[in-house]
DNA sequence: ATACTATTCAACCATATGGTTGAACAGATA
DNA sequence: TATCTGTTCAACCATATGGTTGAATAGTAT
């Protein structure tokens, strides 16, 4: 298809799932190895692998060679970036929330005031 | 497929696609009808009429009759959920980044010192 | 009832995704 | 060199995804 325009795809992509997330959140806490990965799972060598492909093109990871293990890291910038643009949203949304209750609010006291 | 586990799957999933991401943009900033959205993409009706049910499913927005026609209408909380997820990370990397960060000044301090 | 507008549903197609197995490659070690 | 461990690559399969068009449905208006 045509080439990678936004990173945000490629990010979210990777989030959606589980196993994914799961080896975000293990790697988040400790480099480790491709094979130690690997055997957290039931899926296939291979399988497990290619998630980390996923995540690697999404570059929520990143992996150097230590000898004959590859050694798999987490790159903490990218999502980040996919954070803040969640947390504009909730912004947004608190905002939004805020005029809501606002008006409630308003509402309110005129019904109060015209009793 | 099995049934849906987790709400993250399909919450980060409909984040994955630049059109879902710019159909909430437009959403969280008024809600509209799904014939309006349309009008803004060179998709088929149909198209962006799945695109919405994606973002239904993931309980991103909500519809309700107006007459003739469909409103859509942000869901705000879901999407919060998405955003704490990811902060936790945030966190997490933050925090690890300063451990790094510390690491390094101790180590600056110390070759500083044996001078 | 008829027709018009807005939306949904169904069938279909091409490509992407997530999984498998088995072969190939890289680095360490006997 | 041969071999062992760790990893990647290739081929394949089933299902999901994102798109299309055309028919069906819901509500409004004539």
């Amino acid at each position: 298809m045509v080439e990678q325009i936004n990173q945000l795809d490629s990010v979210f992509g990777s989030l959606s799932d589980p196993t994914r997330r799961d080896i975000l959140k293990r790697v988040s806490k400790k480099s480790m190895s491709v094979g130690q990965i690997a055997s957290h799972y039931q899926l296939s060598f291979a399988a497990v692998a290619k998630h980390l492909k996923v995540l690697e093109r999404a570059k929520l990871i990143t992996k150097s060679r230590s000898g004959n293990e590859q050694i798999v890291s987490i790159a903490p910038s990218t999502l980040a970036e996919a954070s803040n643009y969640l947390g504009n949203y909730k912004q947004l949304w608190e905002d939004r929330l805020d005029s809501l209750d606002n008006y409630l609010r308003k509402i309110n006291k005129h019904k109060t005031r015209s009793h």
